[in-house]
This record gives structure tokens, sequence and C-alpha cells, in this order.
RNA sequence: CCAGUUGACCGGGUGACCGCUCCACGUAAGUGGAGAGGAAAGUCCGGGCUCCAUCGAAAUACGGUGCCGGCUAACGGCCGGCGAGGGCGACCUCAGGGAAAGUGCCACAGAAAGCAAACUACCCCGUUCCGACGGGGAAAAGGUGAAAGGGUGCGGUAAGAGCGCACCGCGGACCUGGCAACAGGGACGGCACGGCAAACCCCACCGGGAGCAAGACCAAAUAGGGAUGACGCGGCGCAAGCCAGCCGGUUUUCGAGGCCUGUCAUCCGGGUUGGUUGCAUAAGGCCCUUGGUAACAAGGGUCUCAGAUGAAUGGUCACCACGCGGGGGCAACCCCGCCCUACAGAACCCGGCUUACAGGUCAACUGGCGUU
């Protein structure tokens, strides 16, 4: 499966703890203002989700970080591949953060878990 | 104009593009509407509501409150008044019931800390080796302390002392004003009655517990706990029915013993997950009138005002306002840059309290300076 953009943009919400702790042990990668963390999953439309710890800030602080990455999701949304569940974990340099460089980020981390999937895909096959 | 006190309020605006949640209409595509705060916060009090317990109430224990009057559904809240302390003043602060019900404590220092006593020093008498010692008087002086048993002055005395007197203080029958807290006056009393109740305690009043993850309902799948009914093998019996066993399960393991005993259907019960409800028309907001010093109450009119649940109420850009810094200009003002704004995000709902808060507005009042 190659990283090319797909037609819909639609997206689906992770909901449940169990849905965030399977994400967390799938493909991992970073940058100053988030992490993203990527794992394949069953349903045909991408999940994504968005968690912003407590000592991050106090509430509005946390507001404001999970609606800025939300709406850089929406600009790059046909980078989620479908059958796959992504969790953004926001920093606190996303509250500063200029706007195109969170897009940017999210954009080359979508490029670079997936070849990193792809890799890790053929390193199992002996 | 300067300095200050108190109270009330605002706490960004407009536009464009892209989005979220709910509601209404629509078969649908979609269209229209609504969408965080003064503290939403801390969870410190008081309620509504729900379940549990309980016949209801009271008492014990425990906890809370504590000047007086009023307001309120209620409060530890609010309003008005009183007292004490602070400030030139506007005004501010207050764990502000009872110390003659009882118990206890009052560190250090000091002779002595609650009952009156007496270390130094004072006075008188006696003795004397002239250093002092003994007996008595007295509580003014010294020193300690947060506090030393009224203060100052005069008289008085051997020295002194409310011992006597004047003024002040204290207690105080009673009188006056006030609903009251309390305030004013005060015969009389020679002074007796120190402080701590944020020490125990006493008095008065209040309080059952847990909380919307309360609670109610629905649907799935899973497990197979209980009840009822039907059906089956062996023995006995005409029958209804009774009895025993095989297989298996359970009793933590093994043995013994005990118990249930198979299949199907229905109902009940339990937990898990998801959904619905509780859930926003309420001690409701705004305006006006009346009563009241006020808190507030009564009446009339008008409006419907967030309902999320990994949790919506936004993201980006531009301009403007405000503020700050720099430059130009006599000035009004203009240009550039910065912050593109504080504290902070509803989670069942109300009434309060407390805490946080960039910047700004208004009103009333106080003190000072100047002008008329």
């Amino acid at each position: 499966m190659t990283a090319e953009p797909h037609n819909t943009t639609r997206l689906r919400g992770l909901k449940k703890r169990s849905q965030f702790l399977r994400a967390a042990r799938g493909i991992r990668a970073g940058r100053a203002s988030f992490a993203l963390q990527a794992i394949a999953s069953e349903h045909e439309l991408p999940g994504i989700g968005f968690t912003v710890t407590k000592k991050t800030g106090n509430s509005p602080e946390r507001n404001r970080i999970k609606r800025r990455l939300r709406a850089a999701a929406g600009a790059c949304a046909t980078g989620f591949q479908p059958q796959h569940d992504y969790v953004l974990v926001g920093r606190r340099e996303a509250l500063a953060a200029p706007f195109d460089e969170l897009v940017n980020d999210l954009t080359g981390l979508l490029t670079r878990v997936h070849t990193k999937k792809a890799d890790g895909l053929r390193n199992q096959r002996p």
C-alpha cells in the first residue's frame, strides 16, 4: 500500500479507551508540537483521535491544542489511509506554532509512518 | 487638578473561507435558528431532586453555628443597627453568648500569679562584740512581668494604708429612650468581683446517610443461578405415584461421605456493553409600578436563554478599536512595530462564600490645593 491520496475525506472519530490503547501499540513518529501513532484496523474509514495530557496545561489550553490539531487534520484529511487508526498526541508547542507548520508536520509524519509500515511488512517476510 | 474610599459594570469588534454540537422544517439534498463564565474554578456551606434507612418524633453521642433585629426555600449568606479596635476623614476590621455552675491553666522573670502574702528597702521596741540580730507594724518606694489586688492630689501617721476627703475609675438598686443588642442618668457602696471559653465545659439553636457514575427504562449477545410445566431408561403398582441407580456435576486437591441428578419450553433474577431518560419552564431572566432606610416582598408586562459525553460552542486570514514602544509634527494627528490580550472551559440544577484576573468605564463620597 502506498501513500497516494484517496478521494474520500470522511474521518471516523475514536471514542473508546481501548481504541486509544490499541493505537499506542502501533507505529509512532513525532515532531515538536505533536506525535502521531498509527495502526491498522478493520474499519473502512480512517479513524482519528486526539490526546492531550493534563500536565500539558489547564483546560482552555488543552482545548485549544485539540482544536488546532483537529483543524490541521481536516486540512490534510486525504493523507489518512483507510483501514487505519491514528492518534495525535498534542504537546505544548502546538499552542503557539504557526498553522502551516502544523499541517506540514502532519503530512510529513503521515508519509513517514506509512513508509515505515511498508518496511516493517517487508522485514517480517523471510 | 492631585490623593483616596466604597459600590456597580465591561472584559474585544467586523468581514471572508473552512468546520463542530443541538433544535425546527423537509422523503432527501438541504434551509433556518441557537451555542461557555463572572468567576463555568476551588468543592467550603445551604437547598431542590433521587435512592437507602426509618411508623413518626425525641434523646444520647458527635459535628456545626454563636451581639441584636430583619430578609430568605435554606445557610456558616445578605441587609440594617449596636459594641470594640484602626484611620484627619469617606470608611475599614472583628470565632463579638456565658468567667458569682464547676474543673483547669497563667510560660520566662519575679519574694509572690489568685489567697492573699512580703525579697530589698521603711518605721517602732529590745539586745549589741556597732558588723548586725530578735520581736512587732506597714504595703507607699525599688525591682520582675502581658498582668502585682483601683489612679492622682491633699490630709493623716512612728512609718504607712480608702484610714479620711476631692476628682477620675469600678460595682450598682432604680429611672429614661429603644422591639432588642445597647445607650444616657444614677441613690448607694470605700473597692469587694484579674485574664484565658481559637482549654475542658455550660447555655441556646441547627443537623439521618449517600450522591446524577443518584435513579428509571430498553435492546443485544454471553453465562446458566432460581421457579414452573412437559417428556425419558430400570424396579414396584391397573393407575396416580413411590424408590434406587448408570452417566455427569458440585463440595479447593485425593479418598470417604453428602448434595444435585437427563432433555425441552416459559418466566424471574444477576453482571457486561450500547442506547433512551433523568436533562433544562426554573426559589428563571429583563422592564415597570407599589411597600420598605435596605436586604427583599407583592403586582403587572414580556422573553424562552448551551445541553456535550475521548466531551460541541471552533480553525485560519485580513481590517479596526484599546494598550505599549519608537519616529515625525507647535498641536489635533500621522507612520512603523509589538501584544494580536488577563484569569480561565458548562457536565443534574439553583442560592451563597472563597480564590484568580491584563486593561478599562461609570457613580457616590472623603481629604488637600487652586479659581470664582
